[in-house]
DNA sequence: GGGCTACATCGGAGATGTTCGACATGGGTA
DNA sequence: TACCCATGTCGAACATCTCCGATGTAGCCC
């Protein structure tokens, strides 16, 4: 590969010209001496080697994304809502799955580091994540994360408790009583704020808790599927379900249609995301709609405000909206 | 964030010796000046720098990855096999959304280039693929792609067209003679084998090839329903449909119970790649199994032999499996 | 015991590719 | 002649690795 020597080289003059007709930094350049310099470039197909541009300028034009699993359809979306964002603005992406492990998660953050990434995203928490994510702090305040989260930083964040809340009192309003949930794990605020919104419904209309109506799911349909089939075939029998996410809804219907049970009639079932096959169901999925991509765009937005240096919003909540379809009635 | 230098000052030895520790390259250093080295880094909170070390070494453990759409599940269940396969080996992630469009596709060669990745895997073809991908070439056997492509790379290959033979045979099996397709899009060539497939088994069984009963979609959900409603009022009827791939195959499910068609009984439904929530459908889909995550694998896999210069297989084939469920009968 | 050799250990300096401020040059003008 | 503006050149700096040479010491032979 060609260098900005080789380049200097053949249009005849100096590095630092070649430089200049690069960065277009200023037009104190010849007309001339500047169509010398392009055809050289062209010829040589020469491009800027990044590193050591960045080395100098302390400068990658390249950001990092920590997330769980690129495979969940959730970050997925929010990933893409990032990179369309941070291509527009001319930042590259790192993408890495943690998996929700402590140790990875640590690893991701000093491999950025070492990279000299410009900015992380970050989402999905982990137990004890103060003293983990305190480690980002080391990259001073380059770090905007979605979701709620131990340590403050820049943030997005999604109204999941009132979400969760809404959908529970569109089911107490269709005149369900036996209200179960199937939660996400424990550790993730996302599952923690969509079941406090569950229980502060059930609380706001007078209804007992019943611990005994909720399991904890790992977000999988596979872990739906069985949980539910344990809710249904136990005492008492939920005749609706909040789901804490799509997925989990989905498993849960497979279940409830094996064990006989009409939707939305036996059971009504309510999940949270709205994922795009939700709608194709049958019966199609009522859920709270969460704007993944609109989240994505909106962390990549803040982060670039924050590499800029100037003032901005710290604080971005998203609100939810119940999509009431044919799972619940 | 401190720097080599500033650790050699610390513990009172030179640059050299320290590089000699961090990089544990022989063991021709004073076990008690390893350990003043180490103290020193341990204080600091050292970390190599990834950008000076790349630039000398010409290696940056980073790769990237060129696909379409990283919301699209095929392609996300694909880069999360080439990320914890990168992940153990030491290599980083960059990951670029094509949406197959050409400029994009060779601004990102070209930023990867820049940015000196080691090497890149690519998927996701265009229609002149050629021109495009002969940029490639530049990065100068360092590239790996999946699927079928028109330039000749160290290449994981899926049997598409034998997968929809396969399936095709399924249905004729079952008594169906008026098999539909909802083929993917026109210059992807995952969807022009598999185009081939359904057409190469209505051959074998000496059956027509009906234009009629052939549309495109562009692999979403709401083409394969939009598709399925104009092929299913058209005439003929098909009472059978192979869809390219399983969002589509959803998506006409739901444009055949809208009909008031059931399934497998009026329509049987063949989808393809076998996504996380087919088998949760009603009816469970039947599909044709792409193994995404062993690609992946063995993708980054081949992309580690490549970077490594030995020898090494340069084309891997892996196989589909019809999954028969509900969908068809 | 002295001198030489060999080896273990460590330091210096160059090289990687880039940007940019400081400085040089050259021609034109007052 | 002096000065100024438009261009172009030079060299430092970014952080790292590695070759090569320097230093010191121990062992060995005479």
């Amino acid at each position: 590969m060609s260098n900005i020597s080789d380049v200097a080289l053949k249009a005849n003059v100096s590095i630092a010209t070649v430089s200049r007709v690069v960065n277009e930094s200023d037009h104190k350049v010849n007309p001339a001496t500047r169509e010398k310099v392009l055809a050289a470039i062209r010829e040589l197909d020469y491009r800027p080697n990044a590193l050591a541009k960045g080395l100098l300028m302390k400068k990658t034009m390249t950001i990092g994304i920590i997330i769980p699993d690129i495979s969940n359809p959730y970050y997925a979306e929010i990933v893409r809502g990032i990179q369309d964002t941070a291509d527009g603005a001319g930042y590259a992406v790192m993408l890495h799955n943690t998996d929700r492990k402590q140790e990875r998660i640590i690893r991701y953050i000093y491999l950025l580091r070492e990279k000299s990434a410009d900015g992380v995203i970050f989402s999905g928490g982990i137990i004890n994540e103060y003293e983990t994510l305190s480690i980002l702090k080391e990259l001073k305040e380059r770090v905007v994360v979605v979701g709620r989260h131990a340590v403050d930083f820049p943030a997005v964040m999604v109204d999941n408790m009132g979400g969760a809340t809404q959908a529970v009192q569109h089911l107490i309003g269709l005149g369900r009583r036996l209200i179960g949930c199937i939660a996400g794990p424990e550790g993730s605020t996302t599952a923690e704020d969509r079941l406090t919104g569950y229980r502060n419904a059930l609380a706001q209309n007078g209804m007992a808790f019943d611990p005994r109506l909720v399991r904890r799911g790992t977000w999988s349909p596979e872990s739906g599927y069985r949980l539910a089939r344990e809710l249904l075939a136990g005492d008492p029998r939920p005749t609706a379900l909040l789901c804490a996410n799509d997925q989990m809804a989905i498993g849960a219907i497979k279940a409830a249609r094996e064990l006989g049970l009409r939707i939305p009639g036996d059971l009504s079932v309510v999940g949270f995301d709205n994922v795009p096959t939700g709608s194709y169901f049958d019966p199609p999925l009522t859920t709270v709609e969460v704007p993944m991509y609109d989240i994505g765009v909106a962390a990549m937005r803040m982060l670039i405000d924050l590499l800029g240096g100037g003032m901005f919003e710290k604080l971005r909540l998203f609100n939810t909206k119940l999509l009431v379809r044919g799972s619940t009635a």
